[in-house]
DNA sequence: TTTTCCATTAACTCTTTGTAAACAAAACCA
DNA sequence: TGGTTTTGTTTACAAAGAGTTAATGGAAAA
């Protein structure tokens, strides 16, 4: 799996229990920021946007459902994955929870086990329903038959190459750092030579044939047909 | 697996607990239509003529093994999927309620994973005995008979084998993921070596004869003729 | 009960893919 | 223009992933 780049809230106001699972996000790969009270929560998430948040039930300043609820009010967390860490298996904040916006809960105490493993199927699941085929200018990739179609003609790349082909031609024409790749396709961790990127890129080009890839001298790449 | 056509009615006197209930499951992408008493399951039952039904053993005007009973005597229900749920693991309950016709039972209180992993399971369990006839490309798989026919051949292909393609050939050109594969073929908990999905694969493609299985490498496997 | 068939694992091989390294070619800058 | 930086290309190699085969234990059929 790759973990990569993916930024994870945790809110807690008990440090040990914040480093505790802290430490098990940061073994598997996920870049994890957090907060000892509601208010740092919501200011830290404004300023990461992370793609899951974690929230305790009980904090100060601001407890983990008003949290939860100031920020599903804003449209920038509409989507984000919130999570809830309930201390006693209270079958009324279970609900409550649930209902102002949670995508899942965990009731502590929890081993490092079952913790990570529910942070992993819960982006899994929404990773999953994030794939959509893209279509520009004739060509196609399409990520559940991890396929791209250019004129007719089935061209096939392998997994490194279609996730780089496919951020880029994401956002057609913008320039994407070489930074913002790595992160993006290798991982916020992953520390591979320079001229990785570039091997891929023309290994893209020779397989589609045509242009598509454009370089950007001492920024990036872009996609442009 | 599409939801989206599977209607679920959930049948439970607190509001709370079928609030949960039903955003886990719209969250999945089923059709949630929910009620507050056993009469009320009857009513919006027979009005909906929903995929599965769930009901909460103590309900106020009739119980949810009075509505099982009344609703299996109807034709229209005699296949229809009931789930109870109940409060305590009450044995005699558990019991009573499947000897009356329902498909399974989950005792409160309950994650919402497991909930939806059990619901999730059930409606599989019994797609399969549903039993559509794949035809894809002359080869047809036809799941009544547990036979695949290919070029006038019949082929015999062994339990797992044939499930494993009829899931793949459920979707022609997508990719499984492995992990996908894993949970709809062996279930969400269960734990097979690397090598299995590999051999059974194989010998799929022995049998056939035909290239029809892609391998993605990193990805998965597809079907393709 | 014996036999056959099936699902799984383990051990091994084969293939593809990702990356590094080394060098060539551009583009950039003075 | 010459030197410098950045990107392109090629080759080689390691490792990930998948294919293959045989063996095992268990379930079903005979």
């Amino acid at each position: 799996m790759d973990n990569r780049a993916t930024k994870i809230l945790i809110a807690d106001d008990e440090p040990d229990i914040l480093e505790i699972l802290k430490y098990n996000l940061v073994k598997e790969g996920y870049q994890v920021i957090t907060a000892q009270n509601g208010e740092e929560a919501i200011e830290k998430a404004r300023q990461t946007a992370p793609d899951l948040i974690i929230l305790d039930i009980m904090m100060p300043r601001k407890n983990g459902v008003e949290v939860c609820e100031i920020l599903r009010a804003q449209p920038a967390f509409k989507d984000t994955l919130i999570m809830f860490l309930t201390a006693l298996s209270d079958e009324a904040t279970q609900i409550k929870g649930l209902t102002t916006g949670a995508d899942d809960y965990i009731s502590k105490p929890v081993s490092p086990q079952v913790f990570v493993s529910k942070v992993h199927s819960l982006l899994r699941r929404v990773r999953k329903t994030e794939t959509k085929t893209l279509q520009v200018d004739g060509l196609t990739i399409d990520p559940e038959r991890f396929v791209v179609q250019y004129g007719g003609r089935d061209i096939l790349l392998a997994k490194k190459e279609f996730e780089l082909l496919y951020l880029l031609a994401s956002k057609p024409g913008r320039v994407f750092l070489r930074n913002e790749i790595l992160s993006q396709v290798w991982g916020i961790d992953v520390i591979v030579g320079d001229r990785t990127i570039d091997v891929h890129i023309r290994k893209i080009r020779q397989k589609i044939g045509v242009d598509c890839i454009t370089t950007v001298k001492g920024v990036g790449y872009k996609f442009e047909l």
